[in-house]
DNA sequence: TATGAATGAGGGTTCATTCAT
DNA sequence: GATGAATGAACCCTCATTCAT
């Protein structure tokens, strides 16, 4: 605990705050004040807190997908439909089991920040998701002219209409909702 | 000109302003300046600018669906299937047309808002839009469960890319985009 | 009293505050705190510190200027040289009679600014005290080429060794110091 | 270059970052920087930033007017009052061809300490500048009451008109400006 | 000596909101 | 209804200074 560097328990504490609050009405000094540290300290690692808020998103997303392509790769799941409909499953269920975080990386002004940070993790030639999307595309001879922006559109299909489920926008429980979203994945991919 | 209310004024000075600078960057005082009004005017008709935008906000989407709608009814479209397609496309263009547009309603911090706005619009059973909906499902004896559910995700599906395409987040065109949607909203429709 | 603008109030407040402390130790809050005003109406009103204290360097060195050719007009003086040291001492007199002016305007930042707008002050065509001195050399036939650099360095010498003998920077009384002066106006006026 | 201590470093660094940003707009920070030191080493060797100034100045002023009686030395100037010409000619090179110095030692808010500073240099018994002046008045048996008194100012006579002119706050080339203060000087030596 | 992370008082500025006119 | 001067809480950010290492 003791050995937590500032710049760690000022990102956990805001990460709290953004949760609860949005990061709009969350304040440096709200920030702060939780971290119980100084407000020069703040500055001393990040320049505003918007930039604060860009680490924790990569850092949650990265989270998030790393852990379902691990969950992934311990079921024996052959089909390829199948296996994006696990790892859209489990970031659905994740969600749904933290729907805090949706309060804090869309409700306020950051959806756009948040899909372009996505966009660059599930685009990225390293990352696990994107080479298991363009194997599966290979290997199932899919005809999808440009895997990047079916993935891309799968990923915003995803997230567009949990987002409205989860935050009750739209009265269907997240179970009812999934059988819509895996017919629609299954037409994207033209199986 | 001058029995313009100083309400319809402030409206659309409102609406000029969020339009180019985003709501959150606009103040108050911006506006009543540009509707050349006092400041205490303002309060005379609005709570504060969340509630001006929330009545801008409707106005203009019940403004483009009804357009949409209306265009619709001068074709002469037979397929179900073509006539949802035709008004996506119709809403497409038109942001496509005036971008700024989504600079108010998304950019900052309402995508939220805005959504579960035109969730109002579309799921009312007044709206035209529903009405045809309805009766395209039944006429053409489509295997669909619960409309509503559909015609709002076809209205997410539609929203989320193409909010992503026309802010160039993703390296498409918005023609490129098209079929692509088109596709999806046809599977969606079990056609 | 109370029909006192705040902005009138606002000034005088600051004057006694910069002449007290300086520019650079008074803050705003130091200046609503006496003007008994709150915080935003500061900026009703300035810009920032900097421009009060150029509006009343500009107010309070044309009031002191006016007043020395005011006084100088009820004299009868005829000699030129000596209508000139008679606005000189009068200036002289007025800064030692109220030091703390030369703490507000000079102790700390500020002797540039104070110099330019003197500058403009002294130089510009319409002001009394060039009239005086343009005229004076005309009608004594002085040769002096370029009255207005003479002027100028006029004022330098005076304000600059008055300064220092009124800060105690010099051990010398302001009537000691006088002659001094007195001597190096005539030689400048190549009298 | 190794053996230089933090303390010179810290100075050399300081007098880089007065003359091009002023010393109020140099922080602690800025110093410790340039200087390749910790923050702490600067509280080492100085109160503050203003205790750093005052030796810059003492340092750099003797500097100047130590070089200028070197090169008078070198000259054989044998009239008294062409003496102290060339050494105020000196000074008002040394200044024009550095103008940056003004920068440090009165743009912001020091001209008050610089001239407390000279005055002490110029008048102290020690210096050289003072010794020169004192045995030429007797040896030319000027008829001047207080020969401190009239070095200190042509000092202010100088410097004050030399920094309007150097600053352009007064439209007139350093060689334009030369004979006014010579003939000034002239004056102020009964010559 | 030397370090530099941490502090927190304090500054400038903005702006939604009120209220006497 | 309409005004706009006045308010003051709230915010972001800076930076001289300290102190445990």
């Amino acid at each position: 605990m003791e050995d937590k560097s500032k710049r760690t328990i000022l990102l956990s504490s805001a990460y709290k705050l953004f949760t609860k609050k949005g990061i709009n009405k969350t304040t440096i000094q709200d920030i702060v004040d939780a971290a119980r540290v100084a407000k020069g300290t703040f500055y001393l690692y990040f320049e505003d807190k918007y930039k604060l808020q860009e680490e924790l998103i990569i850092e949650k997303s990265e989270e998030i997908f790393n852990n379902a392509i691990d969950a992934l790769n311990k079921k024996q799941i052959k089909k390829f439909d199948d296996q994006i409909i696990f790892v859209v499953d489990y970031v659905i269920d994740y969600i749904n089991n933290e729907p805090a975080i949706l309060n804090f990386i869309s409700k306020d002004l950051s959806l756009g920040i948040y899909e372009e940070k996505l966009t660059n993790i599930i685009g990225s030639k390293e990352t696990k998701l994107y080479d298991l999307f363009l194997k599966g595309v290979k290997e199932n001879n899919l005809k999808i002219k440009n895997p990047e922006i079916t993935l891309f559109m799968i990923f915003e299909v995803v997230s567009a209409t949990c987002f409205s489920v989860i935050t009750k926008k739209i009265d269907l429980s997240i179970n009812e909702y999934k059988p819509y979203v895996h017919n629609i994945i299954k037409s994207m991919l033209n199986i």
